[in-house]
DNA sequence: TCAAATTTTTAGACAAACCTAAAAATAAGT
DNA sequence: ACTTATTTTTAGGTTTGTCTAAAAATTTGA
């Protein structure tokens, strides 16, 4: 049984992978877990010896299969109690992070799988992303940001990159959610902001919020 | 924030609280919590600093009111995820404990009060132990031992004693569960066993079975 | 009562997971 | 290429919560 600190790094490593093929850095860790470098060399030593991880010195690491496994095990779990919470609880969808940051380290595959039936199988978190299967399967979306529609087209919000309560609150207060339709009304060049219509409402975005919206283009 | 092992040392001493008026000794801590004397003596000592227990060397402890409050939390906790567990989620009474374990732990006032309401705000666990409220108070139910019912009374089935799997397992063959009214048939001198009737079964249980339940005799 | 048994505390160690500071390896820039 | 900057690792230290072994206090009981 893995301690809750080498899950949150087998999280991190996979969650790093995602975005490169390339072994991930001892400091692209040490930021993403706010540790510094030196505890990250100690604890990858620690998962590369567990056979979690491979590692050479100086080369970075990747996952093994096994390490990948519970790494998908516990944002399997992450994602389906911040459904949960969402869903019978009454949270935010800005409250669920920390929470389940908690919840994600409880150990009992009964409760995992009947929380997840109890729930409908659902495959997206309230933030959009997908949660994994038993096996660890993800069933990954084709998305896009907002920043890159292009005007007089409509796409369907289907996700969130950053999760702060800052963000997802502003959201909120405009109105914006997941499965909303999002027509671009115009661009302005000088800033890249955007003037979009959601629902019967129209107003004006930075391109920094158009920078964590991702949709899906229509059909 | 206090630590895991803090909130189970505190739970530990409430739990030894509830049978005696006197200091709890070090030694039945550390039965309690299978650790060694001489790791309960370094806790205590942590505790009383924190002030949330009273410690004078070689003279045992007692819980000051904070210290009493957050044991009552943590057993509150505990015992609403103990109801969840086995109403929504199929968890039968006798594999809740070690889940339960693990989730008392879990820091958040929202969450547990969102599940105390979406639970219809019970009183009882699964095994008949009463839940403290938000404010730590606990409703006590009077009861005593099966084993001390007589001969032709009959009473209600209200908790258990032992709490082990194969204990409960055993009630569950025999069909003995909460609010299920008990009628003794007959005891016998020479072992104190009882023959009992529960619905239209009647059987034989041992002495040892009639010490771990408790009953509410009828008015 | 006072010697023996038991309980409790102290002293010193250890593992996990972190840290700082310095050394070693790699990467970058001219 | 080779000097500088950056990244990574090593070495040694800290805290939390545990342990063993020995010392001190309390309790028991003859």
């Amino acid at each position: 049984m893995l301690s809750k600190s080498e899950e949150n790094y087998l999280k991190a490593i996979f969650h790093l992978s995602v975005k490169t093929e390339k072994g991930i850095s001892t400091n692209a860790i040490s930021q993403q877990l706010e540790t510094k470098a030196s505890s990250v060399t100690d604890m990858v030593k620690k998962l590369a010896e567990k056979e979690l991880v491979f590692y050479k010195k100086y080369q970075g690491v990747t996952l093994t299969k096994s390490g990948e496994k519970i790494a998908a095990d516990v944002i399997r779990k992450h994602r389906l109690w911040e459904v949960l919470l969402v869903e019978k609880f009454n949270f935010n969808w800005d409250e669920v992070h920390e929470v389940a940051e908690q919840l994600e380290h409880i150990h009992s595959k009964k409760l995992i799988n009947e929380i997840d039936a109890f729930l409908g199988y659902p495959e997206r978190d309230p933030h959009g992303d997908p949660i994994p299967d038993k096996d660890g399967n993800i069933n990954f979306l084709e998305k896009s940001l907002l920043a890159t529609l292009e005007v007089d087209k409509k796409a369907v919000c289907v996700g969130v990159k950053d999760t702060s309560s800052d963000f997802l609150r502003y959201l909120d207060k405009q109105q914006i959610a997941l499965g909303k339709e999002i027509l671009v009304l115009e661009k302005e060049n000088f800033d890249n902001s955007m003037r979009i219509k959601i629902d019967a409402n129209e107003f004006t975005i930075s391109q920094q919020i158009a920078n964590n919206i991702y949709i899906k283009n229509k059909a």
